[in-house]
DNA sequence: CTCCTGTTTGACTTTATTTGACTATCTGTA
DNA sequence: TACAGATAGTCAAATAAAGTCAAACAGGAG
């Protein structure tokens, strides 16, 4: 897959994130668009548009002289069971994909089952279909 | 028998997938429409009636820069479905794990996210869930 | 030939990314 | 305290895809 290079600053950060101690990290966003050789302002679209809450993250900054973004990453699953539309859902299973947490047989399949099951609901109904699965999965595979 | 450009776009995605490793493409569908010389609508329509969830594929895209389509393939045809009854779910979980179409971490999963799903629901929206759920594994396995 | 169905096209829409000019907020020092 | 310098944030324009929809077209069935 072709990555853009918000794709690519995403995973960097991840895999900072992953590694660290405590699931979290403290970058400058001027040495980040260093490294990647963009704007700065680049760094703050990645943050804005994939370490948002509902997927998990927690982000705070400062500005000034010897300012940061901190970014940590919380339980999945504890804002999963909030509200959850059908692209969150299938969100979450490609990145448990991703993470190996679930090879992709058992993500297809649960993909495919989820959409046919889905498939004569009404849209309330399957908004909370969605809802019990990533509930479920998330129990299951013990992210609580 | 003359084939139409939409049988050949058709033709080529499926060799295409079924090379493929995992079952799965991700094309652009601007460089695919280059290829076959047409307007990339045409792509988008081959993907709509040939790509379909009830022939066994799933379809994913995202628009914008180094945008993509992906398709994968979940089963080589069902159609038609049995009707299972609802309750006995679990025992056909049971069977196909020990005839191996199903791994016993496929099936436990599966397992526990039916109970859990179903955990606050009616009884009859359990048994139709239930009954959902064996028709979609079904359908996935491709038992018909 | 006429109708119906499926195909082909293209204008318009929506969404995602990249960039840069401008703004706001800290820290440290005179 | 005021100012300078160092950071990060905001916002809108430019660009890069993919999606929608309806009109035009093609080719069989009757």
């Amino acid at each position: 897959m072709k990555r853009s290079l918000a794709d690519r600053i995403e995973q960097y950060i991840k895999v900072l994130i992953e590694r660290s101690e405590a699931k979290q990290i403290e970058i400058q966003r001027a040495e980040l668009a260093e490294t990647f050789s963009c704007v700065p302002s680049q760094v703050t679209y990645v943050i804005a548009t994939r370490f948002q809450e509902k997927y998990g993250y927690l982000t705070e900054s400062r500005r000034g002289g010897k300012g940061f973004v901190r970014i940590t990453r919380f339980s999945i699953s504890s804002d999963i069971c909030t509200i959850l539309d059908g692209d969150r859902l299938f969100d979450l299973i490609n990145e448990l994909m991703e993470k190996k947490m679930l090879d992709s047989k058992e993500g297809n399949m649960l993909k495919h089952i989820v959409l046919s099951v889905g498939n004569d609901l009404t849209d309330n109904e399957r908004k909370h279909l969605y809802n019990s699965v990533a509930r479920a999965l998330s129990e299951y595979l013990n992210l609580n």
